[in-house]
Order: C-alpha cells, then structure tokens, then sequence
DNA sequence: TTGTAGGCGTTATCAA
DNA sequence: TTGATAACGCCTACAA
C-alpha cells in the first residue's frame, strides 16, 4: 500500500498500451495521426488508469495554455457577471479555458495580476477599459500577449478592443432627462481616477449640461467606489443642499439602487419628489422599487465577441479591431417629467 | 530585432548575475541560504531583465503549486461571493493563490471541473456542501488532494468541513414564523435534487411544521432554481390556491428578493397582505423593501476559517475537521406576525 | 555558500 | 504509422 498515492503519467499509459509516450501523445492530440487499433488500445489504457494529463507538462512542453486571463475591476456587484459568463462560454466552445481575478479598481494590483497570469502562461488576456499605465502595455507587447479590452471603445486601433461609448450614451440618457423639463440635475459617478468608463459616463452628463447652456458651478457631483451603501450616502448628502435635485443620475445601477433603498427609508418618494437614473441595465435594475431607468448594455453580446476576437488574434486570424456596440437606453418608474 | 519576444528566464538571470541557476532559485525561494552579496547581484539582475518565474515550471519541479482551487455551484447571484472573497483573502495572507469555477449546480460539471483543476495542480481544493458521487471523493483520495467541504456541516469527520446546519437553522426560523401566529405557510425552496443546503432548509420548515402538529399536505411546496425571476414566478402560482398563504419562507434571499418584488407588481403588501422570509442575509437582503426578515450566515468567517484548516490540511499540520458555525436570525420587516 | 546535474510530465522533431 | 530523444523552465539533492 502506497504511502503517497501513485498518479498515472503518459508513460504508464504508454507501458500499459505497450506504446512509446509520443504515441500516447497523438491519440490524445492528434488522433487522425494514428492507427485506429492504437487508438483504441491506448484509450483503453488511458481509461482503465484513470489517466489525466498534467496541465502544467504540457503547456511548457506546447508553448501553449489553452487558458485565458481576465481581469476584472470586481466581483462584489453584478456589474461584469454576464458579459464574463458570456466570454467564458464562447472560449470553452472554441477550447480554451478562463482564469479570472479581480484587481479591486487598484491598477497596481492589476498589474501584478497580469504579471500572475502571464507566469500562468495565459495565451491572451481580457481587460476592463483602455486607461493604465503605458508600461503594462509595454510589458505585454515585449511578451507578446495578445490582449483585448473590453467595455472600451477606442477611436483607434492601438489596442483590439470591443465595448460601447459611455461618452455619448450618458449624454444621451441626460439629453432625455433635461427633456422631460428637469433643471436640477444632481450626478453620483464612481470614482473617475483610474476609471475611464466612470469618467467618460460623467463626462456625458457634463457634455449635456453645457450643451443645454448651463454651467457646470450648478452641477452638483459626487464620486464614490460603486457600493450600493455609498449611494445611498450620496444621495443623503445631496438632498441636504439648498437647492433640492429633482433628478439623481447615477454613474451606475449598483449606486442607483443605493439612492432608491435609502429614498424610501428617509421618506422621499421616487420618482414623485425625485427621479433617479442608473447605467449597466443589470438584474437588480428591473428589480429595484421604482424599476431603474437605466442604459441598457448588450452584456452578453460583448462577451461573446470579445472572445471571438481575442482567440482571432492569439492564432493570428485577425489583427487588431475596435468593435463599438450601440447600447440603448431603457424608460421604467424611476424617470418621470415635471 | 527579434520577430517573437524573449521570455527572461532562470538561466538568463544567473548569466546575467554570473552564478548558477541554483544560487537564483535560492534567491527567489530560500533566501536565507544565499549571502547578502549575492542576494543583491541577483535581484539586480532579476529586476533589469524584467525576469518573472514561469509558474508551470516551478509547479512541476516542485510538486506543488501553492494554489487552491475552489468550485462554487454559481457566480451569477451573491450568495457566495462574501465567503469567496474572505476565503481568497486568507489564502493571499499564506502566499497561496485561489482559482475558481462555478459547476452551475450540475455534479457533472463539478466533477469535471475538479479534474481540471487537479490537472493544474492544485494543492487542495474548496467544494460546497457534502452531497456528490462517491466516486469524486474516491478519486481525490487516491490523487491524494485535500480537500475541504464548506457552506457544509458533517457529523462525522470523514470530510474535513465548515459550515453550519441548514437544517436546524431553518427549523429555528420556521419555529420563529409559527410563534408569530402564522398557520398558513408556503415555501419555495431551491433545488433539492443534488443540492444537500437547499434539502436540509427545506427539511427544516417539515421538521418545525410537524412538531407543531401539522400535516405535510397542509404544507405548499415549490422547487425552483435559485433565480430571482423564478422566485416571483413561484409567489404567483402560490396565491392562485384556494386557501393563500400569510407567509411565504423562501430557501434564500434571491427567491425571496423576487417575491417582494412581485408582491408589490401585482399589489399585494408585503406583509400586512404576506409576510415574506429568506436565508443567507446578502446584501440584498437589507436594501430590498420591506427588508428581508432571513438567517445570516458569517460568511466572511467561514470563508477566512475555510483557508486555515484547508492550509493546515495541506501542510500536514491538522487532521480532517468538522468546523461548525453558529448562525442567527435577523428579524426586519418582511415578517410580522398575524 | 555555491555549483552540478538529474528529473518533473509533456510535446515535437526526426528517423525509421 | 510509430519510436527515440531533445527540449520546455525550474527545483533540489548532492557534492564541492
């Protein structure tokens, strides 16, 4: 009896198949490369021993992982939950697996995840939005990662990117919203530094504004990380300005359900004495009491295609290409005109 | 100009720093046994060529990967995701790295799931709840891998396990919602086929229901996946009965949340009309309205204690364990009594 | 304290 | 169609 339990390797299954491990190797590989007799025998051995390959061996040995890398900004709220189901499901179809992590909103500590992927031998990796440091971009050219960024739109085709334009469809959702007759507009955005999403989504909504002919001094802003507790403060801190908002336009659903939990617990009704508006069209927007008039994003869409074309590029299929989604926005109780 | 980039490897560092491949891995792992010279000359050498160990490598020079896998049987609610985060957390602190999938409550996938993480190499592995084929634990005895039950709470000790006892909880609760005078209960429960939590809560209502002299038949059942929508889909099949319930206790707060949120589409009060309860105390559960009356779980404790006796396990420092936890309930508005 | 050299489990090149 | 055999990049006795 063993002490330490033996794990079956190419060359027992070679020994038991009365093979050499090369052969072994191609039925498991390249089966059209082999006799159908060995075959058989071999995958009989392969069975009866319970045989798996040891990932590690043989992504050293191929110069391949067959994995791919994604990082994203979170995992507490669904923000990135469908589009990343969506990838995932695409690269199993095409053979690859998805390591995922999860960087906090910190850029150092993404970096130091891509670095951990790439020691991992991640054949490609998937990144949220298009702004870090040029360095990490570097890095990853001299190793030669292909990388896609996702839930980013760039106008150029420096890096391969799929995802929509925060820009101009915030502007769009504030378009509408100072259409239906709202003059004091009050903005939640996440934390714009590092963000680019949050910072283009608050530019939209500055871009409006001006359009509109007002000034930016009466456009109250707060930033604060995507919790749906800090929503709520926001939107407790707002309501005690001198001039109340008549409409909280968040830079996202997470933050907008904040506003609409914490509305109801101090009295305020929604969207009677103030509308409220989120982005991202997550679950919980439909969910929430008054639903969230929110921009809705084709997450799974994107999934999808950031899969397709990230595999495109790690074998060389395709160069690089910026895929811009529409997106649209969706009316529900939360928005109402004055 | 290179056409394909070069990788810095060991070998590239020790020429770099004049010494052996040797005196750097030594560098890089048992610093201890090197002078501080040449420490120095070799960090020098690493930090200028960029040099980052290949991860594959080192797994199979060493036998062991210092990572641990963890297989949840969802990502798409947050159920998990506390305990997850607080698991990976812990691991970070003992310089052991955390990968996770998510088996969609299939065993199959599960199954395979944890063969491909063993094929990486992982040195343990995180699985939720107890109830699986005795055919996978079988294998990960003969591979050797520790493994760890969680969200799970054995009598015995032939699985080391943390957790705590769904059923019991849930009795508690129901005992708590009978005293409050309710004698017309309905449940949706989870899945039971396959998900030994979901059982065991729903045992607890039958158990609670019987000892106060009730019969079963008098009890309304519905079995659906854990999703919001089918949660509310659930609510309106049970107030087409004859006979409506006055309380609807649900296997968790994602089933829960969709009935609060149906209630209020279709114009029933939660709860003068019903009262509504959960499990799991997400984060939902306090920003839904009326906040859900549900049994918290310390999450984020199981998760950190998860890491320890898993780590201990791996390490050879601790034999298998039970770990059980205690959970509470949080009354809020959901419940009130009749 | 340092270096030498064998081995970890695959894949891939070349002959046979 | 198969089989030797040399990588792949690192760790780790063992020797110096």
């Amino acid at each position: 009896m063993p002490v330490s339990p033996h794990i079956p390797t190419l060359d027992d299954v070679a020994n038991a198949a009365g093979v050499s491990t090369a052969t072994v190797s191609r039925c498991l590989n390249e089966k059209q490369k082999v006799s159908p007799k060995t075959l058989e025998k071999v995958m009989e051995a392969v069975e009866s021993l319970g045989y798996i390959p040891n990932f590690n061996a043989r992504a050293m040995a191929a110069r391949q992982s067959h994995t791919i890398g994604a990082i994203i900004p979170t995992m507490e709220n669904a923000i990135f939950a469908r589009g990343l189901q969506a990838f995932q499901e695409a690269l199993l179809d095409q053979g690859y697996n998805l390591l995922v992590s999860s960087s906090a909103y910190q850029p150092d500590l993404e970096a130091q995840q891509i670095r951990e992927l790439v020691a991992r031998g991640a054949d490609g990796l998937l990144l949220i939005g298009y702004e870090r440091d040029e360095a990490v971009y570097d890095y990853l050219a001299r190793r030669g990662i292909p990388t896609l960024l996702a839930w980013a739109s760039l106008p150029d085709t420096r890096h391969a990117s799929v995802g929509f334009d925060n820009r101009a469809a915030m502007r769009c959702l504030a378009d509408r919203v100072i259409g239906l007759g709202h003059r004091k507009i009050a903005v939640i955005s996440g934390i714009i530094d590092g963000n680019d999403r949050a910072a283009e989504r608050l530019s939209g909504v500055k871009d409006s504004w001006q359009a509109h002919g007002f000034h930016l001094d009466d456009l109250p802003i707060i930033q604060t990380p995507y919790e749906i507790e800090n929503g709520a403060a926001a939107f407790v801190e707002l309501m005690q300005a001198d001039v109340k908002p008549t409409v909280i336009m968040c830079g996202n659903d997470v933050l907008a359900a904040g506003v609409i939990s914490k509305a109801r617990d101090i009295g305020i009704n929604v969207p009677d004495d103030v509308s409220v508006t989120g982005f991202d069209d997550i679950e919980l927007a439909k969910h929430v009491f008054p639903a969230l008039t929110t921009v809705h994003v084709p997450h799974r869409e994107m999934g999808r295609i950031a899969a397709e074309n990230l595999i495109a590029l790690i074998e060389k299929r395709a160069e690089k290409a910026t895929h811009r989604l529409d997106v649209s926005i969706v009316m529900r109780a939360s928005l109402k005109g004055l």
